[in-house]
DNA sequence: GAATTATATGTAATGATATAACATATCAAG
DNA sequence: CTTGATATGTTATATCATTACATATAATTC
């Protein structure tokens, strides 16, 4: 079975597989407890392949027999973006999983405003001109927030204004 | 009397009522309605030089006899940042003024975790990685948010860790 | 300059996102 | 196997944001 990925086409029962086998060897590695929440919350967003609500992943916890309460979401999705599963795109308060696993690397968003999807590129860290100010101001950087918002190839074509 | 502007001293006084100004020619050129609660908005953001919650800046309308239920606030600052004289940090779901009233840009910010200071910066758009993503992915960008956290000079003294 | 339309404001109600606090359970280390 | 650290579940509440609709003001047209 394949489906859009990003905005283009993939086999997405690898993706998920793989992405949950990184993460697995990932927290066995460094001892961090996988548990059944994290992991069902992992696989909740790989599924889906587009960012979700935190009270979205929550409807799909608690009808997999986990807590029905926000914090059970909010703690594992904060599990999961501390430890690169998963991104938080700060400009629609949604989260998404990581199209690059275990790699560590600055997360940039392309975030079609028609459809929704978004898409994850990489970018170099100090190459966009932020790590020229930063220095220049002193400023020590530990995160960067990098997200477009735009129109992807099909809704230009739908929706060409 | 001078106050900190990102992590240096300005001229506080002079700079409110410069982008006031700034912001009066630009609407009058433009037809737009620089309204006195748009304009009180603007000129509390400009006030306080930091990023304030939309209830925060909700509060000191509704002191100054304008309305005092969210969409008051809410509609006049998406007025200012649709029009450039504020920006949303969408990181903290907060607002701040524009440091560079009047001029296209890209803004981005360093947001200092610790005491919450802002200093906006401006990069280049299409020199940041994110350009040649979006041409690889045929994504068209119309708006982009670059926020970078981390520590202030300040901050990394009285916090090193 | 009165009628009409568009834009802006005020308010009530509600929706959406997120966290604090605390009890219980499970895991990891000695 | 006990102790301390980590994780989960639940209640309650805090914070951020929008919808809907009434009223008022401004701009446009006749």
């Amino acid at each position: 079975m394949t489906k859009a990925h990003g905005f283009h086409q993939h086999d997405h029962a690898a993706c998920i597989s793989d992405a949950l086998t990184t993460a697995e060897a990932y927290c066995a590695a460094r001892k961090l407890q996988f548990t059944p929440v994290r992991r069902r919350t992992l696989e909740v967003l790989l599924a889906h392949h587009r960012t979700m609500g935190a009270y979205e992943v929550l409807g799909h916890l608690d009808a997999s027999g986990f807590g029905a309460q926000p914090p059970v979401a909010y703690r594992a999705l904060d599990f999961l973006v501390k430890h690169g599963f998963a991104h938080k795109v700060e400009a629609m308060n949604a989260y998404v999983a990581c199209s690059h696993s275990g790699a560590q690397h600055v997360p940039a968003f392309l975030i079609c405003r028609q459809c929704s999807t978004v898409q994850e590129a990489q970018i170099e860290p100090m190459q966009n001109g932020l790590g020229d100010a930063a220095n220049d101001a002193g400023f020590a950087i530990e995160r960067a927030v990098v997200e477009a918002q735009g129109l992807c190839p099909s809704c230009q074509q739908s929706a060409p204004e």
